[in-house]
DNA sequence: TTTGTTTGTGAGATTGAGTCTCAATATCAA
DNA sequence: TTGATATTGAGACTCAATCTCACAAACAAA
């Protein structure tokens, strides 16, 4: 993928610089295929000898979501949960309350809906989430 | 409204007591018509000499969510933010990114289309919440 | 009522994700 | 190079939210 040259043309027009620590973390967070905490990401690079410092880690994500390589989860509002968004298919989230399942569904029509509503209040749209939050089939059938 | 009887029947079912505290909260909270946080009821309720101790307020709201007279909502990650949510239409926000606005509104045909797809995978909802990023007509009128 | 059991409350301590500070360092343009 | 500016890291700090625990209130049974 070509995310290296994305980036750096992204911080150059806007007054930043394309440092060791940004292109590490953009690479390893390139490597994700699932959520991921801020926390949980420097201890990862602490663990592979690219020791990058937490203050750099956390400010360092929100540059990431802003040029949209990742973008940022709704659920469990207590720590913040990021995605790696680039080059993949948009999918929304369903959570389950029982096994805290994360199931990931895709709906063009629900898009096109979405988009209509936000067209019709004037609202230019850079990033939606789409949240559930009930139980599963599995949790359903296990609590009969 | 008849929250109070709603209120006091969830409680018994689930082993909750009806104490004067919880009533007084959601007596406060019956009355927002508007977005609100933890600590501003907390706060209110000081105000109006109906002290209730933080924890009990912080102890009660999750309480209320679950029994569904208030929702959580997902905007600003930082603090948690409630809204009350009893019979009314329910509807979905629209978050301005540089005025910071909160637009509500409601889609018949997009609650539909997220019907189906959480059908499809067998999942049963309890709530779920649309948040749109981006920025309001007139942020972008200025922009200009 | 009274008694015993359980549940809830409040004040303040504690937690912990995230942010801030500031001296030292890296990057860039000229 | 050099000067101007941006970034980093270590650790202090913030502050929403949770926990603790002694005391109080609610309830069920007698």
């Amino acid at each position: 993928m070509n995310t290296v040259p994305v980036f750096k043309t992204y911080l150059m027009n806007n007054g930043l610089r394309p440092t060791s620590e940004r292109m590490a973390i953009l690479s390893e967070v390139s490597k994700k295929n699932s959520h991921f905490e801020a926390d949980e990401l420097y201890l990862e690079l602490r663990k592979k000898n690219k020791s990058i410092s937490r203050a750099s880690v956390y400010r360092t994500l929100p540059i990431l979501v802003d040029c949209g390589f990742l973008r940022e989860l709704a659920f469990d509002k207590k720590r913040k949960h990021y995605e790696f968004n680039y080059g993949l298919d948009h999918h929304e989230h369903l959570v389950c309350k029982r096994c805290g399942k994360i199931i990931e569904f895709q709906s063009e029509s629900l898009e096109l809906e979405l988009e209509k509503a936000i067209k019709k209040h004037g609202f230019t749209q850079e990033t939606h989430c789409v949240e559930v939050i009930g139980y599963c089939k599995k949790c359903i059938e296990k609590d009969k």
